[in-house]
DNA sequence: TCTGGGGTCCTAGGACCC
DNA sequence: TCTGGGGTCCTAGGACCC
């Protein structure tokens, strides 16, 4: 927490349906949806006109379409037509500030004392973010922001949410737990609906109420983080800073189907069109991942989730794929599944996976961004390629004269793991091997220049008898 | 016609290593 | 030989945010 209120926070006044308003005369002053529009769709921004009936954001759109009058537009969201927007305010944002740390498309945390030029009084903060708001209007066209500033990112994040819409709220030092005690707790960043639940059977109601609870007792609800975070909030103790460049840490594409499906094939082909996307946008990044996770969310809400992490990154979309099917593969699919998703996280930023062997040395170097020969030159350890066949690739099928069929887990420093194949319901043992055991033979390779969804695998039975 | 899609962070248990 | 603790990695699940 600050000495001087000098952390501001501007949000986009129901920025995806503002935009829509903006491009479409006929729209202004109507009830806007934006969202899923398809049968299981939920609605993501609720225009002003739309709250009026009970609209809001997360509410399944169906129930949007019973609340909202006729002449209330349904719209698919315009992603690219939101983010023009959403960067013509953060540069905007980058002239008043040179510490701007952007939250999501339409919000943003920026630092007024870093600047070391503006007039931190209240006076000359509500003169500025005045002008802020009116800079941001005019540039997108009419699309209105509320801003908030503060003496922390709670108190701006609070304030900005105040009087929305095209709201302006400049908390002034001494007074945030004034400011704070009233509201209600779910109003605090971190309270869903869980911990609101947990503080209400507790009584507690309001962030005055819960600045009353003993520090232990919240550890005791809430473990170490999220009590510790609750207990320091609720007092308006927020140390938190602001930052201005985030590394990804996971990339994933996931699809809520319009009916449940229950067939392997259909999955693995959706398997294959995640896949596909998720590898675009690693390489889109210049990024690589080691450990696949593949969501399945059942007939019945429930989800789960299944990963496997490999020695060595990469963006292969065909072999995040692979990965994503054996994961897929032992799981029961017979009663239904409503969504699939594949996930990658342990990203790194080059890609390791094209080093070891021959073939795939060949491979690295012809990839057009080079990112294999980098990893030559700054990680000679890992990189040192492996003598013995070429082909001991994460995927890859083989067969061990003793145990039997399996593939290559990862691969390395002269060994190879390989993974063999187990009953459907749990997981295969795995062991490793020396790269030249002559007890271990390549089987069928896959065929790597086809679609995933063509590559033709080696029948399983015999591993099961 | 209940409940999207993209993320972040945390917890907890087991394996494994020192 | 037995006991134990700490640290790290992996996996699975859950809460939360926009």
């Amino acid at each position: 927490m600050r000495q001087e209120a000098s952390i501001a926070h501007v949000d986009l006044d129901a920025m995806f349906a503002a935009v829509e308003q903006r491009d479409k005369v006929s729209l202004r002053g109507r009830p806007v949806i934006v969202g899923g529009v398809a049968g299981r769709g939920v609605v993501s921004t609720a225009s002003y006109e739309a709250r009026a009936y009970g609209a809001r954001s997360a509410m399944p759109t169906a129930e949007a379409r019973r609340r909202c009058p006729s002449g209330t537009a349904f719209l698919s969201p315009r992603f690219a037509a939101y983010r023009k927007t959403s960067q013509v305010v953060m540069a905007l944002l980058a002239e008043v500030s040179p510490l701007v740390e952007q939250v999501s498309i339409d919000e943003a945390y920026f630092d007024l004392a870093a600047a070391g030029r503006h007039d931190l009084s209240p006076d000359g903060l509500t003169a500025l973010a005045t002008r802020i708001k009116a800079d941001i209007a005019a540039a997108t066209g009419g699309v209105t922001a509320s801003i908030g500033v503060g003496t922390s990112k709670l108190i701006a994040k609070i304030g900005s949410d105040l009087n929305k819409p095209d709201g302006l709220t400049v908390v002034a030092p001494g007074q945030e737990q004034e400011l704070l005690y009233p509201l209600p707790v779910t109003r605090l960043p971190g309270v869903g609906p869980a911990t609101a639940e947990r503080l209400r059977r507790a009584g507690v109601h309001t962030i005055g109420g819960l600045a009353q609870v003993a520090r232990a007792d919240l550890l005791d609800w809430f473990g170490q983080a999220h009590g510790t975070g609750l207990y320091k909030l609720a007092r308006a103790d927020d140390d938190r800073t602001i930052v201005g460049e985030r590394e990804a840490k996971s990339v994933s594409a996931e699809e809520t189907f319009d009916v449940d499906l229950t067939d392997k094939t259909r999955l693995n082909t959706e398997i294959d069109l995640l896949a596909t996307r998720v590898g675009g946008r690693l390489r889109t990044g210049g990024l690589s991942a080691r450990t696949v996770t593949i969501k399945v969310r059942f007939y019945d809400f429930t989800t789960i989730t299944r990963s496997i992490t490999r020695a060595q990154p990469t963006d292969d979309p065909r072999l995040i794929a692979q990965l994503a099917r054996r994961l897929l593969a032992d799981v029961d699919t017979s009663a239904g599944i409503r969504l699939l998703g594949v996930g990658t996280t342990t990203l790194a930023d080059f890609v390791q996976d094209d080093l070891f062997g021959t073939v795939d040395a060949v491979e690295a170097t012809s990839r057009p961004d080079g990112a294999g020969q980098v990893e030559v030159t700054e990680h000679p350890a890992i990189a040192t390629p492996v003598a013995g066949p070429p082909a001991w690739r994460p995927g890859q099928d083989v067969r061990h004269d003793e145990h039997g069929p399996g593939w290559v887990w990862g691969s390395g420093r002269g060994r190879v793991t390989v993974r063999f194949e187990g009953p459907t319901t749990s997981p295969g043992p795995v062991r490793t091997f020396p790269v030249d055991d002559p007890a271990l033979h390549l089987t069928d390779p896959p065929d790597w220049t086809a679609p995933a969804s063509q590559v033709v695998r080696p029948a399983t039975d015999q591993a099961l008898h």
